[in-house]
DNA sequence: AGTGGATAATTGGTCAGGCCAATTATTTTT
DNA sequence: AAAAATAATTGGCCTGACCAATTATCCACT
C-alpha cells in the first residue's frame, strides 16, 4: 500500500530534512532548478512539496530571493473549520447570532427541566466565574464564562444542543478571540455583564422560563453590541496610530 | 504592495467557496483542466492550490477520481452525535428543538439579507420540493425538503449557522429517519407542510423579517406535533400487533 | 580608489502541451 | 442479467520555455 504522491513524498523528505537538522532555521534551500535535478524530480513536483510546506509555516518563499526555512517552527493543530473561520473575523457576529438564538430556548428549557444537581452546578460556576474576575489571563475569565453558559445548557437536558453549543464556544474561544478579552477588563463592560448573568442564573432556578429566555436574549445582546463598540473605537485607536506616524 | 502567489490567490477563493458554501462538504470539484481555464489559470498553479488545500484537509484527491471538498469538516458539531443518536431515537426531538430555534433566525436574516441569487435560488428549491412529491424514495423528499431550508439558511449569509445547519440534517437523514418519512406521505400532513413551506418562502422574498420568522417557526411546531402523533400512532399499532400474536 | 548606476546572471512564478496511470462509464460478451 | 472487455475521464508527472523579481557583477565617473 505505497500509493503516494510524488509531492507529498518531497514534502515528507524536506520536512524530516528539517526536523533532523540538516536544514537549519533561516537556511536557504538551493534554487528549484538544482535541488529538483538533485532529488531526481520534476520541477512541478517540487514546487507542490515546497508550497505545501509553505503553506504549513516550515518554509518562506520570495520571488527571485529563494526558500528559506523558516526561523520559528510552530505547527498549529486545529480542525479545519476553525481554521477556515480563523480568515474572516466577521464570522464572530454569526456565531453571535446564533447563541443569541440558541442560549434564549436553552435557558427556557432550562428553567423547564433542571433538576436540583443542575441548579447547583449553575450555581458553582457562576461563583467561579465571579471569583475569577480580575485574572491576570482574560482567556481564563473566557472560559470561566463558557462554562457558566454550558452549565445552563446541560441544565436544559438536550444533549444535541450541548454539543452544538460546545463547538461553537471552542470556535470562539479557539479562533475567534479577537477583542474578546476586554469583554472582561473594562469595568463598564463587565459589570452589567455580570448582573446579567445573575439574572439568568436567578430566572432558570427559579424555574421561569419565559423570563429566563427573555434574560439570555438581552445578555447576548448587550455582548454583540458592546464588542461592536469595542471594535469601532479599536478602530479609531489605529487610525490615531496611523496618524501620529505619517 | 499586494505581490501574491497566484496558487495562494486561487487556494483563498476556493477556501472562500468552501466556507461561504459555494461549494459543499463532499462535493466534487470540476476536472482539473476544466476548473483551471474555467479560473483562466493554467494547470499547475491551480494543482499547487489544490496541494495546499490538500495538505490542509480541506480537499481530498483521488488518482482518476477527482477532488472532493472534505465531508467531514464539522466533526466538532456532528460527529460524536451521530452513534449516540442511534441508541436514542427521541432525542430526535432535541434537533427539532434547536432547529425551532435557529430556522426562526436564518428566516428573520435572510429576509434582510437575501439578493436576487438567493431569492432564485430558493424558489428552485421550493419547485423542486414540489415537483418531487410522490416520489418512490421517501428519502429523496427528505433531501429535497433539507434543500429548500438549507437555500434558506445559505440566503442568511451566516457561515456558522449554515455549517451548523448542515450538521442537523445529515443528523436527522443519517441517523434519524425513523418514521421521517410518514411526513411525507399522509396527505394531511403534507398539505399543511407544502403551505407552510411556500408561506416561508414569500414572506423571505417579500422581505419581511418578522413574518418570515413566525413562518419559520410555525412551521417547526407543526413538524414537531405531527411526528409526536405520528409516533403515538405507531405505538398503538404495535401494541394491537402485540395483542394479537399474545 | 571608491561610489553609483546600468547590466547580466540567478532564482522563483507561470504557462503550454504531452504522456502515463488510476478510476469510472460504457459497451460487448457470455 | 451478470461479468468482462473497452473507451472516456481524470489526476500524476514530466519537459521546456518565457516572464518577473532579486541579486551579483561590472564599468564609468568622480
Amino acid at each position: 500500500m505505497k500509493q503516494q504522491r510524488l509531492s507529498d513524498r518531497i514534502a515528507e523528505k524536506l520536512e524530516a530534512m528539517i526536523a533532523e537538522g540538516s536544514l537549519k532555521p533561516g537556511e536557504r534551500l538551493p534554487a528549484e532548478r538544482e535541488l529538483a535535478s538533485r532529488l531526481e524530480v520534476s520541477r512541478p513536483s517540487l514546487r507542490e512539496a515546497i508550497q505545501k510546506l509553505n503553506s504549513k509555516g516550515l518554509l518562506n518563499t520570495r520571488h527571485g530571493g529563494g526558500t528559506y526555512v523558516c526561523d520559528s517552527l510552530e505547527p498549529s493543530f486545529v480542525s479545519p473549520l476553525i481554521a477556515l473561520l480563523r480568515e474572516m473575523p466577521e464570522s464572530r457576529y454569526d456565531v453571535l447570532e446564533i447563541r443569541h438564538a440558541l442560549e434564549g430556548t436553552a435557558a427556557y428549557y432550562a428553567a423547564l427541566r433542571s433538576t436540583g444537581e443542575d441548579k447547583a452546578k449553575i450555581r458553582r460556576c457562576f461563583e467561579e466565574m465571579i471569583a475569577g474576575h480580575g485574572n491576570p489571563d482574560p482567556m481564563a475569565e473566557a472560559r470561566a464564562d463558557a462554562a457558566f453558559h454550558l452549565s445552563i445548557v446541560e441544565a436544559s437536558h438536550n444533549v444535541v444542543l450541548l454539543h452544538v453549543m460546545r463547538g461553537l464556544f471552542t470556535l470562539l474561544q479557539n479562533s475567534i478571540s479577537h477583542n474578546l478579552d476586554k469583554l472582561y477588563t473594562l469595568p463598564r463592560v463587565f459589570e452589567p455583564l455580570s448582573r446579567q448573568h445573575e439574572r439568568l442564573m436567578n430566572t432558570v432556578i427559579e424555574g421561569d422560563a419565559e423570563k429566563a429566555r427573555q434574560a439570555a436574549q438581552e445578555h447576548l445582546v448587550f455582548v454583540e453590541e458592546s464588542l461592536q463598540q469595542i471594535d469601532r473605537e479599536e478602530v479609531h485607536k489605529q487610525r490615531a496610530l496611523r496618524g501620529m506616524s505619517g
